[in-house]
DNA sequence: TACCAGGTAAAAA
DNA sequence: TTTTTACATGGT
């Protein structure tokens, strides 16, 4: 079976949490304890095994895919140094060490993605982006692919609507997919340029280009300051009692530079643990 | 049954 | 310019 070696620590149970916790993602599918996702059409299983993980089938196509998946991108050792100078961030990295975010490898789907999610509960977001990826996604062996940006493009919205996207949401993602903008090419510009770009396109705010910046492109000072989850996380951590507001949690965010997107995952994670 | 949930654009003030 | 409202589903 082909070992694809992963950088220490990593803590394989913690840093795929996400693709359980909220009721299964046909997209990137827990199933018999292993991760499944499909790759250029074929279904990639992604288990844990000592030293790394185990992929099956794996090439060159595959693993940075793979990689990305996982979150190896991220280098922990100077967050967890820079954590120890804070009390709290520091006992929130020992709690979860070998956390690594898990990033979205398409930015096409990340963004549509963060539109299903907007305003609605993570869970009733999973099920109807489940009914979007079984509508107009490819089925592998056991995950679906997602949707292509093309495939988007040319739904009709009233079918939008039946699988529960409001109106308003259905004309998003068939704009977004059926927009000029090169997705790809983000990758190339500062955050700001980003975040620019992205208000830019209807239906995409700032929330929305927060989390791109951070679960899509993995960079290191993204803070997703108006993110409700994170707010609360952060307003239980640092506040007082009541919840901070977007602009606190905006100012608050300088005190973990240049590591906020780190400190997001990880505040997240202490905030959804007793 | 209500109400809230990891927002956004457009209308109204 | 700032504040309010409509939106649609799932869980409690």
């Amino acid at each position: 079976m082909p070992l694809l070696q992963l950088p220490e620590p990593y803590d394989f149970e913690l840093s795929t949490a996400r693709y359980r916790a909220f009721g299964p993602d046909r997209a990137n599918l827990w199933h018999e304890g292993a991760l499944h996702r499909v790759v250029d059409g074929r279904d990639v299983r992604i288990a844990a095994a000592p030293g790394g993980v185990e992929v099956e089938p794996l090439d060159g196509d595959i693993e940075p895919v793979v990689r990305t998946l996982l979150g190896t991108d991220f280098d922990l050792a100077p967050f967890y140094e820079f954590a120890r100078g804070d009390s709290i961030l520091g006992d929130l990295v020992e709690r979860f060490a070998g956390l690594r975010p898990p990033l979205n490898p398409d930015p096409f789907e990340t963004l549509v993605t963060s539109i299903t999610a907007q305003q609605v509960s993570l869970h009733a977001a999973v099920s109807i982006r489940n009914r979007l990826i079984e509508r107009y996604g490819e089925p592998g062996a056991v995950a679906y692919a997602f949707p292509t940006r093309a495939a988007l493009a040319e739904a009709r919205e009233d079918e939008l609507a039946a699988l529960g996207f409001s109106r308003r949401k259905a004309e998003y993602v068939v704009g977004l997919a059926a927009s000029a903008l090169d997705l790809h090419a983000l990758a190339d510009l500062p955050d700001d340029e980003v975040k620019d770009t992205l208000v830019g396109v209807r239906g995409l705010g700032e929330w929305t280009a927060d989390w791109f910046l951070a679960r899509h492109l993995a960079r290191p000072r993204a803070w997703p300051a108006g993110d409700l989850a994170v707010r609360k996380a952060v307003s239980r951590f640092y506040g007082d009692g009541p919840m901070l507001s977007i602009q606190d949690v905006r100012a608050l965010g300088e005190r973990f530079d240049p590591f906020q997107n780190l400190a997001a995952h990880y505040l997240l994670a202490g905030s959804m643990a007793p």
